[in-house]
RNA sequence: GGAAGCAUAGCUCAGCUGGGAUGAGCGCUCGCCUGACUAGCGGGAGGCCAAGGGUUCGAGCCCCUUUGCUUCCACCA
């Protein structure tokens, strides 16, 4: 079936039919071979309330380029797809669509609740996935999972039990952070600091006296950022070395409002710098005053509820809202002539990163993982390279993090998520930690039990995720060969929540890392440098992007001008570009194909490619292993760049350009016919081989044009689809320098020709001809001396090529159809004939160049060439350098030296030659 | 208070372990509808690589200092 190509690209449809097509030849499932080496991504998963914005769709780019480069190298590749049940955002969501209705969860029920969640990850579960898909994502999705589906509860219930066992995870009254709005407690990861202009309360405390009476002449004044804890104060502490309270020390103060008497402490903890070198403590609502009423054994005065409100213990305050309760507190000091004064103070607040509410801390009880064991091995694996993460940089950030580590809270007090396999007896309140609610109480024989209420941090899962996608705990098939997984593809910003979480449960769970390599992106932002956020209504959505300009477009734009690790804005005029390459790609298809239909190509011997074939065929092996060797150390932008390079550049705009006068030959003579299959069949190499080392990067249109050209002259390569077609392989065979350096050296005559040209203004006209000399070592020789630089090509951009025996006698039905009319319309006699096997330049000598512009222009050739003598010079006469410099060093740079050398001389007799006034015409 | 990153063409950014800045895209400018492509072709202008020191035969790249911007972490009331 011979098919042609539209005319225009046009991504609309084509997309959606080739991902079709894939999926039903299941080229994305993988399936355990142990005659193959396994490559395995898992993906992210995504929120299930997510819509596709342009985080992930930079994330799962870099993780599809990564796979399908892999697949083609003939890898088992798997990417192993799913989404997240998210609980606390999911939860929040929901509580909002349920409000607009005028329901309360609490009204609702558990279980009604639980419902509706289901009903809403079946709703919107499927949206992202179906827009991971538009994006062209090479996911395994017969192996689709979700972080509450029952392989994961179970893997999620396993290690919950195993490490309560262990002594891991334990439940305590500790400090935690509590977010109000939300109802539930935190982790610390999920607290942001943010600065905020607030005040400095400066308050005093009156001191008793020994008959047990407050002092009227005697404070002790202190500032505070947050007065209304103070109804939960249960000391007051100084400095021990603090001179100025010397005196204090054992004595107490008056509480005021509460009327309660709190000692005088003493702790190094207080800074005699800061203030007045008094703190008041309230071990209740504060992290620090927690530890130091711990010291001292002081109680714990809970003045707040779950809604930050004053609770009971808040006197006459109760029920009063914490900043309407400050205000009053504040009033009422003041009225007490206890306000000393009130100071404006900016500093940071911790909020909710999910609602930006100001969090508070709070001791509650709660469950949380100790971290001091767990941790070590993930420290020790980025240390030691087990895991290595790129960029390298971030171990810092890494480190910073597991140095300072603190036990991590899982309990949240929502109700979508994994809930705590914790059973508490009715009766004596004994608790068990099991898989299954036990039968009976082993303390009391009871058999009724309630199983805690509170459900696990969303990613205590996520956590799991690498080897609980594949099977665990079962030790499946699919787990002992997939894992430990290839390369973890993520943000930046999610290092404490999940990398790091992965990398020790990896440890812990199944004794291996997780993934040997964590690929950092950073975030997308907008063309002004901000985030994207909905608030700022400045998010690009990326469906819109794909609709307009194709995923391809797209993936290309997110992957190029960007190093590892670092932000990236957006910009339309780069999606076009982009968009606009692939209509390169697609025309110059299109053009290679129109001239391969109707003919069989064959592959000629060695002898048979004219040199231009030989040099773009050498060019295109130097870029094969480039790129691969790029992409093998994740340099995924810089080897995409090339390739774009190399297609546009070096392809579209040098070789078809200088090989299409071969194409529109007549075909009449054998040698003729020979030269044309030399061309349609280079073209036709070098262009499957630049769609394939393109196709990670830009799949569909690379697949579509594939396919396209199976079809068309002659042979086909047997691969049925550019998916799992294989990966270009260097040869050494293939790199031919001679060619590279002498079309190199044709490159730069005919961009002088051009310059001179497009300088000397002159009058298009593409029939003019010139040729030089009459071999091809003359020609080069002719080139190198720079004698072309005085006249000018016309025409416009094609290179073309004809042909010529020496003497100026055409080879024997060899002459174009051009060249007939040029030697008809009188211009050859004015030309000089040049021979170069496969390339012929018109060169009207009528076109002169100005002398002293040469003389100028040779003149900086010099002094450029004297600079480059000099250092090329001194590195082979530096002693050091020749000593440790490796060899193939030395040989380039000796090499240099004599190209320079060569160069030199040339540049010097030309000049004298022009100097005195020989040579203006060839 | 710690730590990291950035500072290269008008704009946004690449420049891998130190060895010629023919850097990329966009923009600007001049000339072209050349038988694939105006989503195109050809030419051009525009950079003392933030400042100042140092190491080196040689520094955009390494070291130190300074300035400006960004970000992360941190319990200073």
């Amino acid at each position: 079936m011979s098919r042609e190509l539209a005319k225009t690209y046009d991504p609309k449809g084509l997309e959606d039919r080739l991902y079709q097509k894939w999926l039903e030849k299941k080229y994305f499932h993988a399936e355990v071979d142990h005659s193959r080496t396994p490559f395995t991504i898992v993906i992210p998963p995504p929120n299930i309330t997510g819509q596709l914005h342009m985080g992930h769709a930079l994330d799962n780019t870099m993780q599809d380029i990564l796979i399908r480069f892999k697949r083609m190298q003939g890898y088992n590749a798997l990417w192993q797809p799913g989404t997240d049940h998210a609980s606390i955002a999911t939860e929040v969501k929901i509580i909002e669509t349920m409000k607009a209705e005028g329901i309360d969860k609490h009204d609702l029920g558990r279980e009604k609740f639980l419902e509706r969640a289901w009903a809403w990850k079946k709703e919107y579960g499927g949206r992202i996935v179906s827009q991971l898909k538009k994006l062209g994502s090479s996911c395994d999705w017969d192996r689709e999972r979700f972080t509450m589906d029952e392989g994961c509860n179970r893997a999620v219930t396993e290690v919950f039990v195993k490490m309560h066992k262990k002594g891991y995870i334990y439940k305590g009254a500790r400090m935690i952070n509590w977010c109000p709005v939300c109802n539930t407690s935190i982790s610390d990861a999920e607290v942001e600091y943010q600065e905020q202009a607030g005040h400095l309360w400066h308050i005093k405390y009156p001191v008793m006296n020994e008959d047990g009476t407050p002092s009227t002449t005697e404070f002790l004044t202190f500032a505070t950022t947050r007065p209304e804890t103070m109804l939960g104060d249960t000391a007051v502490a100084v400095h021990p070395e603090d001179e100025r309270y010397s005196h204090l020390i054992g004595k107490s103060v008056m509480l005021p409002i509460m009327n309660r008497v709190i000692p005088v402490v003493t702790d190094t903890y207080v800074d005699r710098e800061f203030g007045t070198g008094v703190v008041k403590i309230t071990p209740a609502h504060d992290p620090n005053d927690f530890e130091v009423g711990k010291r001292h054994n002081l109680p714990v005065i809970n003045v707040m509820n779950d809604d930050a409100t004053v609770n009971e213990n808040g006197g006459k305050y109760c029920g009063m809202d914490r900043y309407a309760a400050r205000k009053a507190i504040v009033e009422e000091l003041s009225q007490q002539g206890l306000l000393v004064k009130i100071e404006d103070y900016s500093h940071n607040v911790g909020t909710h990163d999910r609602c930006k509410t100001t969090v508070e801390p709070l001791v509650k009880e709660q469950w949380f993982v100790k971290m001091e064991e767990l941790i070590k091995p993930a420290v020790e694996a980025v240390k030691n390279g087990d895991v290595e993460l790129v960029p390298k940089r971030l171990e810092k950030i890494y480190f910073n993090w597991t140095d300072n580590i603190r036990d991590w809270c899982i309990s949240r007090q929502l109700w979508w998520g994994h809930r705590i396999p914790a059973y508490y007896c009715d009766q004596c309140g004994e608790t068990v930690v099991a898989a299954q609610a036990p039968a009976v109480c082993p303390k009391c024989g009871c058999a009724h039990f309630t199983q805690d209420p509170d459900t696990l941090d969303t990613w205590f899962s996520s956590a799991l995720w690498p080897f609980e996608t594949l099977g665990w705990p079962e030790q499946t098939e699919d787990l002992q060969y997939f894992y430990p997984t290839d390369v973890l593809v993520t943000g930046y910003d999610i290092i404490f929540f999940w990398v790091i979480r992965m990398i020790f449960s990896g440890y812990e769970q199944m004794g291996e890392k997780p993934f040997k390599t964590v690929l950092f992106h950073g975030l997308v932002r907008d063309s002004q440098g901000r985030k994207m956020s909905k608030s700022l209504g400045n998010g690009i959505d990326p469906l819109e992007i794909i609709d307009k300009y194709g995923a391809d477009a797209l993936r290309l734009t997110l992957i190029t001008g960007n190093a590892p690790g670092n932000d990236m804005r957006f910009y339309y005029e780069r999606v076009e570009n982009s968009r606009n390459f692939a209509n390169k790609v697609w025309n110059a298809s299109r053009f290679i194909m129109m001239n391969m239909e109707g003919k069989e190509v064959t592959e000629p011997e060695v002898s048979g490619l004219q040199p231009v074939d030989r040099w773009i065929l050498s060019k295109l092996n130097t870029l094969i292993k480039d790129v691969t060797g790029n992409m093998e150390s994740f340099e995924l932008g810089i080897a995409v760049q090339k390739v774009y390079d190399f297609i546009w550049d070096e392809f579209c705009d040098w070789y078809i350009e200088m090989v299409k006068p071969r194409l529109y030959g007549t075909g009449e003579t054998e040698i003729d016919r020979a030269s044309q299959n030399a061309a349609l069949w280079t073209l036709r190499t070098v262009l499957i081989d630049a769609l394939k080392l393109l196709h990670p990067y830009m799949p569909f249109i690379t697949e579509e044009i594939f396919c396209t050209l199976q079809s068309i002259g002659g042979e086909s390569s047997g691969e049925e689809s550019i998916v799992i077609s294989r990966w270009p392989e260097y040869t050494a065979e293939r790199s031919y320098g001679k060619e590279e350096k002498d079309i190199e050296i044709i490159k730069e005559a005919v961009r002088g020709i051009r310059n001179v040209r497009s300088e000397m203004n002159v009058a298009p006209s593409k029939k003019t001809a010139v040729v030089v000399a009459s071999d091809r070592e003359d020609i080069l020789a002719t080139f190198r001396e720079g004698k072309l630089f005085f006249a000018s090509l016309a025409g416009a951009n094609q290179v073309d090529m004809l042909c010529r025996k020496e003497g100026g006698a055409a080879r024997e039905g060899s002459l174009s159809g051009e060249e007939k009319e040029l030697q008809e319309a009188g211009i050859a006699k004015d030309s000089v004939s040049v021979v170069i096997p496969g390339a012929t330049l018109y060169i009207p000598l009528a076109d002169l160049v100005d002398i002293e512009q040469e003389i100028q222009r040779l003149e900086k050739e010099q002094k450029r060439l004297e600079g480059e003598l000099t250092r090329v010079n001194g590195m082979l006469s530096n002693e050091r350098f020749m000593a440790k410099a490796p060899e193939e060093k030395v040989a380039q740079e000796r090499e240099k030296l004599a190209k320079y050398t060569q160069m030199m001389e040339q540049v010097s007799q030309r000049l004298g030659q022009l100097k005195e006034g020989r040579l203006e015409t060839v």
